[in-house]
DNA sequence: TCTGGGGTCCTGACCCTG
DNA sequence: TCTGCAGGGTCAGGACCC
């Protein structure tokens, strides 16, 4: 990491690796028909939004998270495909085992994007633009994707040269872009200045009218106001930062080894729910493959939050923690129907109805011991007939029934009532519900 | 224009404790 | 016993990221 303790410049060797329409690529190379057509990947659905869009969508304006019911306006000769998450997970881990054998130092963004901290590659592999073109072509040829990459001294400026590397696709077509920039330390100002405040990481549409109303348009502008007003205008922290930011001052080294602090699931439905039943038994569909991954993750939790988005869209979240840490599906459903059940929560189900649920945990640690639920504590105290088995060791055999034979070889009896949803797994609608299924041979 | 899902981080209000 | 204060934990919500 070349962010020296003074604030100024060392070598560029951090480098910021971006594919280009990576969940697209992988469905090009599934379905080579699919190559230089609009194609966009998402939930194809009223409420769904797009997730990856090839350069010809984006020519026409389509772009990430816009609701797909825009995106569809605006091309409206767009094939939908409906994305598999699990085939993205398992080609990320591949492009992963190309960054490893350059640099240990790897910290994953997301799976199409990483940044990877080269100083100590660089006796061995040459400079850092050098490694940027040898991963580049290792990824392209191995597996037949492309990627734009940013070199720079620190991750702020990295960040912004993947950016700047990228294929460009406006009005008048889809052009090739740079593929690799970089930035060296003695023009790093002038790139990071010439770029709009919404380049910056941290600054969304409300930071950017916060901003805007200070007169600050460009970083370079950003760069002129002192830290007082801008603490004023976006708090103390978020001021802090983006005076840092905007002097190009970026310490934040590459951070290989990162420990998930929440595990959760949301789910929006295709209709507005207002009975309480049903979301009941939605929760507990929610809440078991929030356990499983849980335990998959040698995790327990000791926060439950649950989720509402009503029908006018607003949102409101509720959390309990508990004093026994919670690892199993019950558990956790026993907290959230209490938050369900709040007087300030349950007559608006009815009432508003409810568009979006959410179950996630909290407070994560190693399991400290046993966990015995309410039911686990009634079996413990059955006296009469054989031993009974609580809800922990009941889920460590669902744990080992699903992963020899499938996450759908189980599931709770509740979700099975779950009517018109039984076919559905938690993650399969990433990207909004009602999704049209394209003749993706994949999906066949 | 009508807004997904999985996350992280920050802020402010409130409560408890010393 | 009461009051003020500081610090920490919890909770709810907002903003942001990909």
């Amino acid at each position: 990491m070349s962010t020296l303790p003074d604030g100024s410049w060392g070598e560029p060797d951090v480098l910021h690796v971006d594919m280009d329409s990576f969940y697209v690529s992988v469905e090009v190379l599934r379905d080579p028909s699919l190559a230089g057509k609009p194609v966009i990947v998402g939930g194809s659905g009223d409420r769904g939004v797009v997730a990856s869009a090839s350069y010809e969508a984006r020519a026409f304006g389509v772009r990430s998270a816009m609701p797909s019911s825009r995106a569809r306006r605006l091309c409206p000769n767009a094939i939908f495909v409906h994305g598999d998450h699990r085939r993205y997970g398992e080609v990320s881990k591949q492009i992963h085992e190309i960054f490893a054998e350059v640099t240990p130092h790897i910290e994953p963004i997301a799976l199409d994007e990483a940044f990877l901290d080269v100083s100590g590659a660089r006796r061995l592999l040459g400079s850092g633009e050098q490694i940027a073109w040898s991963i580049r072509s290792r990824i392209e040829n191995r597996l037949g994707l492309n990627c734009s990459v940013g070199v720079a001294p620190n991750k702020l400026l990295a960040k912004l040269a993947s950016e700047a590397a990228k294929p460009i696709a406006d009005v008048k077509g889809v052009r090739p872009g740079r593929q690799v920039v970089v930035v060296e330390a003695d023009q790093a100002l002038q790139f990071l200045h010439a770029h709009p405040i919404r380049a910056l990481w941290g600054v969304g549409p409300k930071t950017h009218d916060r901003l805007s109303a200070l007169g600050v348009q460009t970083v370079a502008d950003l760069a002129r106001i002192p830290l007082e007003p801008l603490v004023a205008s976006v708090g103390a922290a978020h001021g802090r930062h983006l005076f840092d930011l905007a002097r190009g001052y970026d310490p934040r080294p590459v951070e290989s080894h990162r420990e998930a602090k929440s595990i959760g699931h949301e789910e929006t439905f295709s209709r507005d729910i207002y009975d309480r039943s049903e979301l009941d038994r939605i929760s507990m569909r929610l809440a078991d493959a929030v356990a499983t991954r849980l335990r998959s993750a040698g995790m327990a939790a000791r926060t439950v939050q649950l989720k509402l988005r009503f029908s006018d869209f607003s949102t409101i979240t509720r959390s309990r923690s508990v004093a026994d840490e919670v690892t199993t599906a019950n558990a956790i459903v026993a907290v959230v129907r209490e938050l369900l059940d709040a007087r300030d929560v349950s007559p608006r189900i009815e009432h508003d109805g409810v568009r979006l649920l959410g179950v996630s945990t909290s407070h994560l640690a190693a399991p400290t011991g046993v966990q015995l639920s309410l039911d686990e504590l009634m079996d413990t105290a059955r006296a009469d007939g054989p031993p009974q088995h609580g809800w922990s060791e009941v889920a460590a055999t669902l744990d080992e029934i699903r992963q020899r034979f499938g996450s759908d070889a189980v599931v709770p009896g509740a979700a099975l009532a779950d009517k018109g949803r039984r076919d559905r797994r938690v993650g399969d609608e990433l990207w909004g519900p009602g999704l049209i299924r394209t003749t993706n041979s994949a999906d066949e």
